[in-house]
DNA sequence: AGCATAACCGGACTTTACCCCGCTTACGTA
DNA sequence: TACGTAAGCGGGGTAAAGTCCGGTTATGCT
């Protein structure tokens, strides 16, 4: 909901947003949700969704930029909520108990997170784009590099490791467990991935 | 080389492909690497293709399925040459040194490889395929899988182990270091991540 | 060699992401 | 409150991905 448009990245927003368009991207994203819902992902079309809003083709693209773009904001948008719990919510996610600790169930809320919003997560992939697209998840990688920071972990790049692990931890399910596995059993793939995590990071950090 | 389309994930071919297909084959990949050599691939169109391959649309199609398939196709083919120096090229690489030395300069050799085909790489993937497109980099994992299981490593789920690690050695290019820095300074990347590998894998294999 | 059949070929057709540009509307200033 | 202007809007236009199907060619069998 910050964001002025496609092209702002950085968080102080440099103006304000139009009254209207603000409007208009609250109306589309909910829209969007429902097209996803009824449709899946692969049958939502830029025309139909501009046209079931009741706005204009140009409209949707500006807003978003690129078809990849609004499942960008979709998943920023559950990010973000995803987020306050844990910048503050209760302990051992948020802040109050030993950094290790919230590593450990931050990548289990994360994997639980990308598992639930999955159809959308690949949908945001987009192979075309050179950069990667909006830097994907840098919230999650930002609280990840945050915590290795509280940890002792002898000399070490920090940023590159938190760039990894985020890695390990988002890409198992993005690219590597199949579909089918996630859609018939979502139970079963939790089950394998939360000890997974659990064990990764503990291989990391102990001294 | 192997396939016989993009149907066949199984790695015994069914039937051998029929001559004038394996011609065309070629001649399409060979056409393909000239058109990105001159052109880039965001410039590399399905028409275009099959105009200077003097062959039909329907024909390109066939082949490769989608134009995400021709980039996996291409990976395909550099990967598996590099895999041959991997299985059985001279050591620490090659079999002879320790699993853990091999792990090692397997990924460092891994990491040039991709900074070489970066390109290539981003645009294999497809954000609409609903399966990780053709599973990415089945061939990586394996490898990696084998050499895991040579290493005692106590009780853990070796397999995802495997797939983090993967993860964890291809994310951070295809994900999340920008391509301007990779373009202006691959050595500066690699001079980074070699040995963000390095300290990755020992701090996973230490006992 | 001759035939049946399955695979292959090509290019016209459809769909859809994305661009363009003249018109409209909201907001800062006087 | 009136005005100038920058931002927003909309829908028609383009190009490229992906589909279809009638015609063609390779291959196995006799």
């Amino acid at each position: 909901m910050g964001r002025v448009n496609q092209f702002d990245v950085s968080w102080g927003a440099p103006r304000p947003e139009r009254a209207d368009a603000a409007r208009n991207r609250q109306h589309l994203i909910a829209t969007a949700r429902e097209m996803i819902a009824e449709l899946g992902q692969e049958r939502l079309t830029m025309d139909a969704l501009a046209e079931r809003s009741g706005l204009g083709k140009g409209t949707v693209f500006r807003r978003f930029g690129t078809r990849a773009g609004i499942f960008q904001a979709l998943l920023d948008d559950g990010e973000r909520a995803f987020q306050e719990q844990v910048l503050s919510g209760p302990p051992p996610l948020g802040p109050g108990a030993p950094p290790l600790d919230r590593l450990i169930s931050y990548g289990q809320a994360r994997v639980r997170f990308l598992v639930e919003h999955q159809e959308i997560a690949r949908a945001a992939l987009d192979g075309r784009q050179p950069i990667p697209s909006g830097s994907q998840s840098p919230l999650s990688q930002a609280h990840i590099r945050m915590l290795l920071g509280q940890i002792d972990l002898g000399p070490a790049d920090l940023d590159l490791l938190a760039i990894q692990l985020t890695a390990a931890l988002d890409g198992p399910l993005l690219l590597y467990v199949s579909a089918t596995d996630l859609n018939r059993a979502p139970d079963q793939v939790e089950r394998r991935l939360l000890p997974g995590w659990h064990d990764l990071v503990r291989r990391i950090c102990r001294p």
